[in-house]
DNA sequence: TATGCCGGGCG
DNA sequence: CGCCCGGCATA
């Protein structure tokens, strides 16, 4: 006749695994499948509890949590529901750097973002005007700019060495072994295909490329998400994933969600032992804390070649006005517990004699 | 460390 | 079910 009330959708879950990755997408998938993220021309949408289901990130999310992934989204400004997300793709290797490497040739240009546009210009001015005019209607003089085409455009580097003919997404191997260290990491282009490993593949074409590895050695770990619609690896649709975006809004807040490694028990030494099987949510508070370099892995000595992850940016809904919606918080009222003490235990109602949630002190 | 309570086990 | 408790997140 009772039940005990639990925000499960709240809880966090411990998921065994070490490791983090950064989503990508050079814009914003609005197609129509599966995962599609709306424009936020939806205003309606913000704010409310639709929205954030209208983000497939957090589709994403759950499902890297099958290969042990962390998702680490960043939320934008609030006057900007947006959210960019990112998840890096960590090499195989003991030292995983999340840092974007310098790439060797690299052309920066700006591509619209609007959909069924992806105008590219070579100048951000450019780009601005094109926004400003063609999208969002403000055929004004040239200069009144409140920055909301700064949201509509991003930066994108192309490897003039390969220009944008090959439509191949980035797919880091994670299977093969460690690569001897290299000065230069190579051009996205080059990267291998999908090394073996179960290649997961989302029908929707708005998947988000999305490759893991784990930097741990215990674990093989490697999951593609997305990237193909249908059963052909490279979508028409994905080679947006190409790219390597730079997102430069910098002042993003960050939120973490980071997978703790194995177990952290009292005493039994599971190291090594992954047992993913916990659901997972994204909590979009965003902590105060900013950009602090990789909370996973800590490199550990070996000479092995070091390789980056390729960060890419993502926009997607915003999560706004949710402040509240957090992690659970522990209320903070006394609960029977407190209130009578140890020795009243009799006291206590039952919920709270049973180490269940209280039901005399709710809060 | 103390508190709150989820998840699971037992009868 | 009622009841208890390990273990974990949080304060
Ligand atoms: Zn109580």
């Amino acid at each position: 006749m009772m039940s005990w009330s639990r925000n499960d959708s709240n809880r966090f879950q411990r998921l065994s695994a070490a490791g983090s990755s950064i989503i990508f997408h050079a814009s914003i998938p609005t197609a129509e499948a599966p995962g599609k993220l709306k424009n936020r021309d939806d205003k309606k949408l913000v704010s409310t509890d639709k929205e954030k289901n209208q983000n497939g990130f957090t589709t994403a999310s759950e499902r890297l949590r099958g290969h042990r992934v962390a998702v680490e989204p960043y939320l934008s400004p609030e006057t900007l529901p947006s959210l960019l997300t990112s998840v890096s793709v960590f090499p195989p290797g003991p030292c995983a750097s999340r840092f974007i490497p310098p790439f060797n040739s690299m052309k920066v240009m700006f591509k619209c973002l609007w959909k069924n546009c992806g105008k590219v210009l070579s100048t951000a001015a450019g780009i601005q005007r094109h926004i400003r005019t063609v999208h969002l209607g403000r055929n004004c003089d040239s200069d009144w700019s409140d920055g909301e085409e700064d949201f509509y455009y991003t930066e994108i580097k192309l490897n003039t060495d390969e220009g944008l003919g090959g439509p191949s997404p980035a797919t880091p191997s994670v299977l093969s072994p460690p690569l001897p260290p290299h000065p230069h990491p190579p051009p996205l282009s080059h990267l291998p295909p999908v090394a073996g490993g179960d290649a997961h593949r989302s029908p929707a074409q708005n998947s988000i490329g999305i490759s893991v590895a784990k930097d741990n050695h215990g674990g093989v770990c490697n999951g593609r998400l997305g990237g193909g619609g249908g059963a052909t690896p490279l979508s028409r649709s994905a080679p947006s994933a190409l790219y390597l975006i730079h997102a430069d809004h910098a002042y993003q807040a960050t939120a973490p969600v980071s997978i703790p490694s194995a177990d952290s028990g009292g005493g039994g030494p599971a190291v090594g032992s992954f047992t993913p099987t916990n659901s997972f949510s994204i909590s979009w508070q965003s902590p105060p804390v900013t950009f602090t370099g990789n909370s996973v892995s800590p490199c550990k000595s070996q000479s092995l070649g070091e390789q980056r992850p390729q960060t890419i940016a993502v926009l997607s809904s915003p999560p706004r006005a949710t402040a509240a919606i957090s992690r659970k918080v522990r209320g903070e009222g006394k609960k029977c517990r407190k209130v009578y003490g140890m020795e009243n235990r009799d006291m206590w109602c039952t919920a709270c004699r049973w180490k269940k949630a209280c039901q005399r002190f709710t809060d």
